[in-house]
RNA sequence: GGAGGGGUGACCGAGCGGCCGAAGGUGCGGCACUGGAAAUGCCGUGCACGGGCGAACCCUGUGCCGUGGGUUCAAAUCCCACCCCCUCCGCCA
């Protein structure tokens, strides 16, 4: 959510800003309709104001048992008019409030210019890609090869983009979502949580994935009430609805969260995109990452917790680059990203496996996740920050593709020798 | 699913439609007392939004007693709907 204040404060500063981002135009009409709002709310409060006294003179009176019936007739009035400047004051708040919504959030100056995924910068890049004596494979040749990938039973059982993954191959899954908490947990002090996988629309509205996404989300009906539930699409959204209209003691900042939960996503529109293997599902794993800071935490926050990210990779021995996202491919709530991108030997490229975002205080503000400092004093809002850490399906397709053997079986990365209690390689299963 | 009870400030808990932003207690902060502490005493102790010069302190207006509506000159208090919690019974991983 965007601050109001901000933009009545710098509008000139702000239509600059957003001028890539198309949101300028919006700046003046906001203006215009917060005036109004705050005129508004005057003369209302002015008229509260004048009610409460004479309610007061009105209660003196019948306690001294004269009769007050005039005044009664004139505060009436008063009401009346109070009722409708109320009424026309919820029309206008509803109508602020979603032009508001629409304002995207400010890059940070940092944030490199460009308009799409191809003008992101690569800021740095880990390990080498490895040597193959043969030509490698692509994870689901090998996977269905192995015996251990199943994607047509789970297109008969579910739909096209359901998989179903068998005995070492299920087994591996479970292995890195359990690596990646133990990491996190263990060494980046990030504290674990369990969450609701069902949410109902109010949250989704304040994750901002409502209205905007809800083409892309899974609804649920409890079969005899009428209350709708949506699937998560991430974990994000439990994680970061946690302190919703909270204030939070600054000495408890930064605040780390992570979470291993499946994610649903009806990937609609991107039917004929991504169709091979598992790497765009409608359901899939992920280890999400999510902070709560104060705003002159969050850059030095967003850097680690993309260093959190990149540290998966590098004790699997996955070579992998990072990438900033240029203004053009930041999201909406966005004001500064990194993309991990794995290598892919199949591909001969680098493909997206985690996305670590900096939301500021447009977070913060959009759930009312404020903090106080322990002198007091005015509460400010947090900022936000979240990101993968990472997305199991894809670790499981950079694991195979960049482990595979010329005889099609997969070595398993050392680093994960203490979850997989023995299993040094997937063979064929007989 | 059936029957009943309840949601008030950080916590417990009172509250006849006006004198209630809300008694009392606990907690917390300060002061006094003490060699120091405990005990005790005194004082203080909500949030949001707007205005006063959007620096601070401060002053001021409005709103907030689960949420949203309604009745009324006036609602924590009356009415309606919804949400949540608890107890008992039933069912159940």
């Amino acid at each position: 959510m965007f601050d109001v204040r901000l933009l009545r404060a710098e509008p000139e500063t702000v239509e600059r800003a957003l001028a890539d981002k198309g949101g300028a135009e919006l700046v003046r009409r906001v203006l215009a309709i917060d005036e109004r709002r705050r005129a508004r709310v005057r003369e209302a409060d002015d008229l509260k104001a004048q009610r409460n006294r004479a309610s007061e003179l009105i209660a003196q009176a019948k306690r001294r048992g004269e009769d007050a019936a005039a005044d009664i007739a004139r505060q009436r009035e008063v009401g009346d008019r109070i009722k409708v400047l109320d009424g026309e004051l919820r029309t206008i708040d509803d109508e602020l409030e979603g032009l508001v919504a629409e304002i995207p959030n400010l890059p940070h100056p940092s944030v490199p210019p460009g308009t799409s995924d191809a003008d992101n910068v690569e800021v740095r890049s880990w390990g080498t890609p490895r040597e193959f004596g043969f030509v490698p494979r692509p994870h689901e040749e090998l996977g269905e090869e192995l015996g251990l990938l199943d994607l047509p039973r789970a297109a008969r059982m579910a739909k096209a983009r359901f998989a179903i993954m068998w005995g070492p191959l299920a087994r591996l899954s479970r292995a890195l979502a359990q690596f990646m908490l133990d990491l996190h947990t263990r060494e980046h002090g990030y504290t674990e949580l369990w969450l609701p996988q069902l949410v109902n629309g109010e949250t989704m509205l304040r994750t901002g994935q409502l209205p905007k996404f809800e083409e892309q989300l899974f609804k649920t009906q409890e079969a005899d009430e009428g209350r709708t539930l949506y699937l998560i699409p991430t974990a994000e959204v439990p994680l970061s609805a946690l302190h919703f209209d909270e204030t939070l003691p600054e000495a408890s900042l930064p605040r780390r969260y992570t979470a291993y939960s499946p994610c649903y996503r009806r990937e609609a529109g991107t039917y004929g995109k991504d169709m091979k293997g598992i790497y765009r599902q409608h359901q899939f794993d992920k280890v999400e990452l999510v902070k709560i800071a104060t705003p002159e935490q969050a850059d030095a926050e967003l850097e680690s917790m993309v260093d959190n990210a990149e540290t998966v990779l590098r004790r699997l021995e996955l070579p992998y680059r990072v990438v900033e996202r240029c203004v053009g491919d930041l999201g909406f709530s966005t004001t500064r990203g990194y993309d991990i991108e794995v290598w892919r030997p199949a591909l001969g490229k680098y493909t997206e496996i985690s996305s670590c975002s900096n939301y500021g205080a447009f977070g913060g503000r959009r759930g009312k996740i404020r903090y106080r400092s322990a002198a007091g004093g005015r509460s400010e809002f947090c900022a936000t920050l979240n990101g993968s850490g990472l997305a199991v399906g894809r670790t499981i397709i950079a694991v195979l593709e960049n482990y595979q053997e010329a005889d099609g079986t997969v070595t398993m990365p050392p680093a994960l020798a203490p979850y997989l209690n023995g299993l040094e390689r997937l063979t064929a299963e007989r």
